[in-house]
DNA sequence: CATCTCTACAACTGTTTAGTTGATTGGAGG
DNA sequence: CCTCCAATCAACTAAACAGTTGTAGAGATG
């Protein structure tokens, strides 16, 4: 899948939209949540802590942007994740994260040395 | 590398960090830019039509969290990339995007059927 | 030293958006 | 029909942030 130099400006701001989307501290608790398995809106605002609106909300940019699905039962709305590549996403970052902390402990330790 | 679950609140903000540093058109730009070959802030203000503040502004931020590096060279700076791994998440978030878009052809041309 | 260029800093403005509060819709059950 | 509950909608507030303008500092050049 090559990608096109210079990158257009619609593929620009969708490629942002998505990253801004999955940036957000709550959402990526929402994500994690769901990745065990599907749950309602009230289920996550318990588990989370968070208002029965805010998650709503949240979801409801998960959502648009087609990361999460619904399912109507009753009362109750379930959420869960439909595009699964935010996991990978989430990994990769981690493991910059990770590396970074790894590259600062050794630079401590040749300061301390 | 397996991450924990439930994510802690710590790593929850680096990874949202991350994303929403990323998250920002003119910085994919940016990025984009530098995938050929290290800049300096002019060259990329005059390339990407922008200020050359602006441009400072947004080097600082992804130097900030690490995916850019310095090298000074007389009056200028060269900023360059540190860390290739955006450019996975970029394909990534490419291919996600790609197929949401081939979904909706395919529904439309069901629905011209 | 005087001046020019490149970069960064600071203050301000407007926009976006997360979170709250209050009201509304819609299905389930008495 | 009335009530209860889950979810959404709508309006508002506060914070974060992108972009601009003006300025300061560092290094090159005359």
């Amino acid at each position: 899948m090559a990608l096109p130099h210079p990158l257009p400006d619609d593929l620009v701001e969708l490629i942002a939209r998505r990253f801004r989307v999955i940036g957000e501290p709550m959402r990526i608790r929402v994500l994690d949540r769901l990745r065990e398995e599907e749950a309602t809106v009230s289920d996550l605002a318990e588990v989370l802590d968070a208002s029965q609106q805010n998650i709503s909300k949240h979801l409801a940019v998960l959502a648009d942007v087609g990361i999460v699905g619904r399912r109507k039962a009753g009362n109750h709305v379930y959420y869960r994740i439909v595009d699964e590549s935010v996991f990978a996403l989430c990994d990769q970052v981690c493991g910059s994260v990770q590396q970074q902390l790894r590259a600062l402990n050794e630079l401590v330790a040749g300061v301390g040395r």
